[in-house]
DNA sequence: TAACTGGGCGCC
DNA sequence: AGGGCGCCCAGTTA
């Protein structure tokens, strides 16, 4: 028999003050129980009698099989809480949102749109309901009770709720403000003692009022909602199991199944964070930010512009002084083609072509607007994607490279320093908006975590359209690692930085291993590459991995690529090792490797050459590798027939077919000629890394000491274990280290393809790291 | 004021 | 027609 489990809860935060104050049991009979808790407005705490506890730990210590839509959200809710009394049953637990995305991978994976999808049920309306209550609710409560904790951007304990932002095509509906306050409307009835709904009524509504029994509806509208989801994830999950089995994916459901402890175990772990370093970061972007923040402030000062810059990347200050202001008001100009009175969305390619988005792609180019031609006057080397002037990065590396010195790359520089600096500072204020005080297992003086702290990044397996899993809150994945230039000589030398001219403190170095112990770090190596590479029986990169320190490429997929579209360049020097790279290190060999990775990522012709500079370089890959570009084709064949691509299969697991990725269509109802392979590609790699982590996972937890994975970016795995001893202290955890490196390469074995991994040793911080 | 869009940027 | 994310800021619109 299936149990359906569902909570409702405060918020999202398990490890700083959010907790559950609903849950619901349901059958696959239909036969439903539920226990509500009143919540303490003034603290958002459930009050539980012990009893429920109990009751619920029953509950799961007895069922056959368990269904939850999101387990990991769930169990971490009754964690917080202590339930269930004992470990949690992944073994006998199934979840809807691993098949959701499994059936279909890029459509949305909420219960209310899989029961539709699934069962044909439509649970909309009570959701509906619950928001228009939760929402009058929080007015009302705002307004008469202000010492309640109504939920709300920066509420203390409760650091996920963030002002309100709906991202339509996402799984928005957790970001809304107003899900947090599901236990509102019943505190509100509570405490002003309103008229209970009669449980045998049957009611008729007016309003919120029962015109029968005279009850309030607040009372119940949450446990309206909240009681049918167990229910209904019941029945989805037997629908989808019914698809998954005709399908021939249930073993590919069940392996995946197993990187949800995997991942809870992670959050539960977290990552400590330095901070010490972290403030010492802080200060030093401070302080160079408002450096070179006030030497363009003072270059526009010079020629007479009062420049406001903006907190972080653009404002209409800065982009007018360096691009001009346009004379006619934009709100005056009026679409050509429709005449609308909204026009104002420039049309791409840089053009200036401006009429609205509806019109887009006609051709008409008129640009009404009539810069003015002082201050500044950068020329446009790039533009948004509306077609104006932009100062993002790439264009202000392409300032740096071209113009003269003088005011104007003088002031590119320092923005760019500065833009450089305040990105890093929003990250370093979202790891303390997240993080706690570390504190050490079993630690007698409270001082040993002093100047540590924790973070339990949420991990997302299904957040993407692809296998690769996000992260957020804070987001574990997109940790800076770049180096940045002194502001004070831009990397010329000077006494600050000690004549380096590159300060390489990125944010890595404040995250690592808390006193007492250490980290390490395993990497894929080439993972992304080696996969078409294989699959395809392309022989020029077969060679290169399988023989990597030969000349004249030893091991450098850049250096092959060089070779092919620069072969007047690359050749003459082939003999002497290193020397390509290094006379063209800031042109051609970096050309290649951004050409390289556009192509990775599934540029097309038109962009490889622009990014390479060398037209027809394309053309020649496409003929010294043609079976790489053959697997291309493939998948687009697979993709345009079928509406999805497939992973490799696992012969481990599921030999007759791969894990399904779909292929969303654009608006003009073609599938884009570059998604196919990528989404191939980067799924078969996420694949490999799941089924690497829960082996990984399952070993260390034989290893004792408490070793664990702390962090997962796409192909790297990163190790928190007990520090070793001695004057090579990584040689205790070697073994180990090495036993999880072969566990990593043996998945891809399963999938045919040969891996190898790098590993490096953190004694102290992530941004520093030792090959050992 | 809240919601929404666009630009920008960090990672792989 | 350059893939996948999360998140922030600025400015506009409902």
């Amino acid at each position: 028999m299936l149990t359906g489990i569902d909570t409702e809860t405060t918020g999202r935060d398990f490890f700083h003050a959010a907790k559950p104050y609903f849950v619901s049991i349901s059958d696959s009979e239909g036969e439903q129980s539920y226990w509500e808790w009143n919540v303490d407005p003034l603290t958002r705490q459930p009050v539980i009698p012990p009893g429920d506890l109990d009751e619920i730990d029953g509950v799961i210590e007895t069922a056959d099989e368990l269904v939850l839509q999101n387990t990991k959200f769930d169990v971490a809710a009754l964690k917080s809480v202590g339930l269930p009394y004992g470990p949690w049953p992944w073994e006998i637990t199934q979840d809807t949102l691993i098949a959701g995305h499994l059936l279909a991978s890029n459509q949305p994976h909420d219960l209310t749109t899989m029961a539709l999808v699934y069962i044909g049920l439509n649970i909309s309306p009570f959701e509906k309901r619950l928001e228009e209550a939760c929402t009058e609710a929080r007015r009302y409560a705002k307004s008469h009770y202000p010492t309640w904790m109504v939920a709300r951007e920066g509420l203390p304990g409760f650091p996920s709720i963030k002002g309100s932002k709906e991202d339509k095509k996402k799984k928005d509906e957790k970001d809304k403000v107003w899900k947090n306050d599901g236990w509102l409307p019943r505190a509100v009835c509570l405490h002003e003692d309103r008229k209970r709904p009669k449980e045998d009524c049957e009611h008729i509504w007016d309003g919120w009022d029962c015109k029968k029994c005279q009850g309030h509806r607040w009372w119940i509208v949450l446990s309206e909602y909240a009681i049918p989801d167990p229910f209904v994830t019941v029945k989805v999950f037997e629908k989808q199991r019914e698809l998954m089995q005709k399908k021939g994916l249930y073993e590919i459901y069940q392996e995946r199944l197993r990187c949800l402890p995997v991942a809870y175990e992670m959050e539960r772990s977290g990552v400590t964070i330095s901070k010490t370093t972290l403030d010492q970061l802080r200060k030093i972007y401070e302080r160079e930010s408002e450096e070179a923040g006030g030497v363009c402030v003072k270059i526009a000062k010079g020629i007479g512009y009062e420049l406001e810059l903006p907190k972080a990347s653009n404002n209409n200050s800065l982009l007018h002084f360096c691009f001009g202001e346009p004379e006619i008001d934009e709100k005056e100009i009026k679409c050509p083609l429709c005449k609308g009175k909204k026009p104002k969305i420039p049309s791409g390619d840089g053009g200036g072509v401006f009429v609205c988005k509806k019109c887009r792609g006609s051709g008409v180019s008129i640009d009404p607007r009539k810069p003015r031609k002082e201050w500044l006057q950068l020329p446009v080397v790039h533009t948004t994607d509306s077609g104006a002037p932009s100062l993002k990065k790439k264009a202000m590396e392409i300032y740096k490279e071209t113009l003269e010195d003088g005011p104007q790359k003088t002031f590119v520089r320092n923005l760019a320093g500065k833009r450089k600096r305040d990105t890093m500072l929003t990250y370093a204020d979202d790891y303390e908006h997240f993080w706690h005080p570390w504190i050490p297992v079993g630690a007698v003086d409270p001082k040993t975590g002093a100047g540590w702290c924790i973070l339990h990044p949420n991990l997302n397996p299904t957040g993407t359209n692809t296998l690769r899993w996000s992260s957020s809150s804070p987001n574990e994945q997109n940790i800076s690692k770049q180096g940045m230039f002194c502001t004070h000589c831009w990397g010329d030398g000077c006494l600050r930085c000690g004549g380096e001219g590159l300060d390489a403190r990125n944010l890595r170095y404040a995250f690592g291993p808390a006193p007492g112990r250490e980290w390490f770090s395993l990497d894929f190596s080439n993972l992304e590459l080696r996969i078409p590479a294989y699959e395809s029986g392309e022989e020029a990169m077969i060679e290169l991995f399988e023989r990597p320190d030969e000349a004249p490429f030893f091991g450098s997929y850049h250096l092959l690529n060089a070779s092919i579209i620069y072969p007047d360049l690359f050749w003459p020097l082939a003999e002497q090792e290193g020397e390509f790279k290094k006379r063209y290190k800031a042109s051609w060999y970096q050309w290649c490797k951004n050409g390289s990775f556009a192509l990775i990522y599934g540029c097309q012709e038109k962009k490889f050459d622009a990014t390479t500079h060398r037209k027809g370089g394309y053309s020649l890959l496409k003929q010294k590798m043609p079976k790489l570009f053959q697997l291309g084709q493939k998948m687009i064949d697979h993709a345009n027939k079928h509406g999805y691509v497939e992973t490799i299969p696992d012969q481990a697991i599921s030999p007759g077919r791969g894990y399904p990725i779909g292929c969303s269509r654009t608006s003009y109802g073609k599938i884009s000629p570059t998604i196919p392979l990528n989404y191939h590609v980067q799924s078969t790699a996420c694949w490999i890394m799941m089924r690497a982590m829960i082996k990984v996972h399952e070993y260390l937890k034989t290893c004792g000491g408490d070793c664990r994975i702390v962090l997962q970016v796409h192909d790297e795995l990163v190790l928190d274990m007990p520090a070793g001893r001695g004057k090579e202290p990584w040689k205790t955890n070697l073994p180990k280290v090495r036993r999880v490196q072969s566990l990593m390469t043996e998945c891809g074995t399963d999938v045919g393809i040969p891996l190898t991994t790098s590993r490096e040793y953190h004694a102290k911080s992530w941004g520093e790291g030792l090959s050992v």
